[in-house]
This record gives structure tokens, C-alpha cells and sequence, in this order.
DNA sequence: CATCGATATGTACACTCGTACGCATGGGAT
DNA sequence: ATCCCATGCGTACGAGTGTACATATCGATG
């Protein structure tokens, strides 16, 4: 039974959550069902997460993390001769192009800020991160918008059931750029 | 003599379930909260909604057309002469400035589709109806964006605990608006 | 009036859940 | 070598849950 001191137990928990809830969703997630997944007993669960937020938290945070490394390793948003537009539709392409169980859970994780105040400042955190990235290129307003709009287009892709349309979303991301410098008149 | 043959009382379960999910989340509602909130005996809520998704529908359903009804009020969105962003910032406001609890119901409830099938033909209701609400004023192509942005700017701010900023929102849906007929450059 | 089906109600079952708690273990500090 | 305590482990308890079902009641239909 040589699975005493387990160094990398900790994340190895948390990686299962993430497995659990893009299977099951949050609904499914419990300190059995990650136990399981983990193959560690229901004890370990309880000690290195007091409680369901607090894993939930650790989840969150790792799932944004991911997204970022995706976003900088494939954005080139500091070339000045880039289309913004057609580079971020292009990542959502990409995005939806893999498998659909990522994105998901990656919303569904998100929006349960909605009701978890725990979880509110990892949500914040991720707005902002995702919005700095931007900023080498945009003035804050039109990138806090960009980040809405991304959020929107893909909402309603997913809530709805239906296709993400890379054409639509170059252009009306594009239309908040195209009066990103001139505010004022 | 009292409760028998009560022919209001699917209508109340639902008008139930809408409180408790405003006060506990959908993770709250369960056949008996509802039950207890309606003033109903458990085999009642089970007898008129064989399954939770059932009664979710029903309560989407019911919030949507809630929604419906202030966005038909107070929108003059067939006024050639109305500033639609202007009014579309507007109407964001003042669903802010009323009870958060109402906002944060009605997008529970709208996003819970992402992990509910069932729901989903009723987000897409909505979406489709609020996209033909605007239609007289837009293209169809520029109304779905406005859908997508307001819900990604409701979203910011609930998501993350911030403030709604409507000149923010004004500006940047006048964006997606300049550019609205004349697409194509 | 007699009957029937829709509606209403109470109860019971099998299950999952979060949490608490006692005990075992072994690495690192002393 | 010894002790301490963070870590690992198993179990038990009470609370809630969805669902099924047998029974009671009432409106309508003949």
C-alpha cells in the first residue's frame, strides 16, 4: 500500500476535479466523485480541501491558467501589424474546434462565480488577465469590451446549441476596434 | 375544504420555484424546497413536474417572459428616430438598478443551459426573441452582436462584483451599431 | 345518481452528500 | 534516537434527495 507521502497528491486532486466536473458537470462534483477519480481515499479529499469552494477555487484557477498559456503562446498581440479582430476570432475558432467538453467546462466554471462569491475574484482575475493581454494593442475600454463580446458570441453559441461563425465574429469585433481610438466625437 | 381542487396551484409551484431560486440558486431547488415554498405537499410539486427539468423549463420560461414585458414596456425600439444604444444602455441600468437578485435569477437561469440540455431551446428563445426585438431598428447580424455584448457586459459585472457603467456600455454598443450597414469595407 | 379519470396527498425506500473524528504513519527537527 | 505533527486513511452519522406508489378526493360525464 505504498501510496503514503504523496508529494504531488494535492495536485493530482485537483486535476481530477477538473476531469470530473467536464464529465459531470459542477452538480457532479463531491469529495467522493473526486476521490474516486483521483483513486485516493474520501479522507485525503476532505484534508487538502476543507470544504467544496475551496477545491472549487483551486480548479478555477488552474482551468485559467491553461487558457492563458493558450492565449499567449498563440497570440501574437504585440506585433502592430496584426488584425486584433481576426486573431481573436481565430482563437475562438480554435477554441470551439477542439473538443466542445473544454470549453464548457471552462464556462461552466466561470460562470459559477454567478452565485459563489468564492469564487468571484478568480473570475475577476481571469477578466483581467485576458483584458492586460489586449492592452498592448487597445485602450482599455475597447479591450474590457472585446472581452465581453468574446464571452457573449461564445454564449451564445453554447447556450443555444448552435454553430460558432468565425466570419461573424471578425466582424463585429472588429466594429469595436475600428472606434477604438477615436472615442469622444 | 381549502386546498382541494386548486387549479391555480401549477402556476404557484412555479411562481415558487422562481423565490427559491432567487434566494437559493438552482442548486437549492429541489422538489421539496419548492414544495415547502408553495405551501404544497411534497406528491404535488412531483405529480404536476415529473422531473426537475421539467419545472426549471417551466421557471425559465416564466422569467424570460418577465423580461419580455419590461423590454416591450420601456423600449420604443420602432421610434426611427431613438438612439438605440442609448436606449439599450438605458434599459441595462435600470435592470441594474433594480433588485440585483431578479438579474442574477434570470441569468442563472439562462446559463444553467450550458449544462442542461433541456434548456437550451428555451435560451435560444430568448436570444432569438430579444434578436427580433431589435430587428425593425438592425440587421439581423449587428442585433445578435447586441445580444452577445450586453450579455458579456451583464456578465463583467456580475461575474466579477463590479459596477455597470452605462456610458461604457453606450459607447461601446454604438460601435457595433456605426458600423451596421455598411459592412463589407 | 353512479362511475371514472384527473388531481391531490402522505409515506416509504434507497441513495448520496458533507463533515467530523479517531487512528496510523513516517519525515524532519531536535 | 526520539519526538512531533503534517499527512494519510477509514468509518460513521445525520441530513437531504429523487422517485415510486397506494390511497383519498372531487368534477365531469353518462
Amino acid at each position: 500500500m505504498p501510496r503514503r507521502y504523496d508529494p504531488e497528491r494535492h495536485q493530482r486532486i485537483i486535476d481530477a476535479a477538473i476531469r470530473v466536473v467536464g464529465a459531470k458537470g459542477i452538480a457532479g462534483l463531491s469529495h467522493r466523485s473526486v476521490a474516486a477519480e483521483a483513486d485516493v481515499p474520501l479522507g485525503s479529499t476532505t484534508y487538502h480541501f476543507k470544504t467544496l469552494d475551496e477545491l472549487l477555487v483551486a480548479t478555477l484557477r488552474q482551468s485559467n491558467e491553461g487558457f492563458a498559456k493558450v492565449m499567449a503562446a498563440g497570440g501574437a498581440f504585440e506585433d502592430p501589424d496584426a488584425d486584433i479582430a481576426a486573431e481573436l476570432a481565430r482563437l475562438l475558432g480554435e477554441w470551439f474546434a477542439g473538443e466542445r467538453a473544454g470549453l464548457e467546462l471552462e464556462y461552466e466554471l466561470y460562470l459559477a462565480a454567478l452565485r459563489r462569491p468564492a469564487l468571484r475574484p478568480v473570475a475577476a482575475e481571469w477578466c483581467q488577465g485576458l483584458t492586460e493581454v489586449l492592452m498592448p494593442r487597445t485602450d482599455p475600454v475597447t479591450a474590457r469590451a472585446l472581452v465581453a463580446l468574446m464571452d457573449g458570441i461564445s454564449l451564445e453559441v453554447l447556450l443555444t446549441g448552435g454553430e460558432y461563425d468565425e466570419a461573424y465574429a471578425y466582424d463585429v469585433l472588429g466594429r469595436l476596434l475600428a472606434r477604438g481610438g477615436d472615442r469622444g466625437a
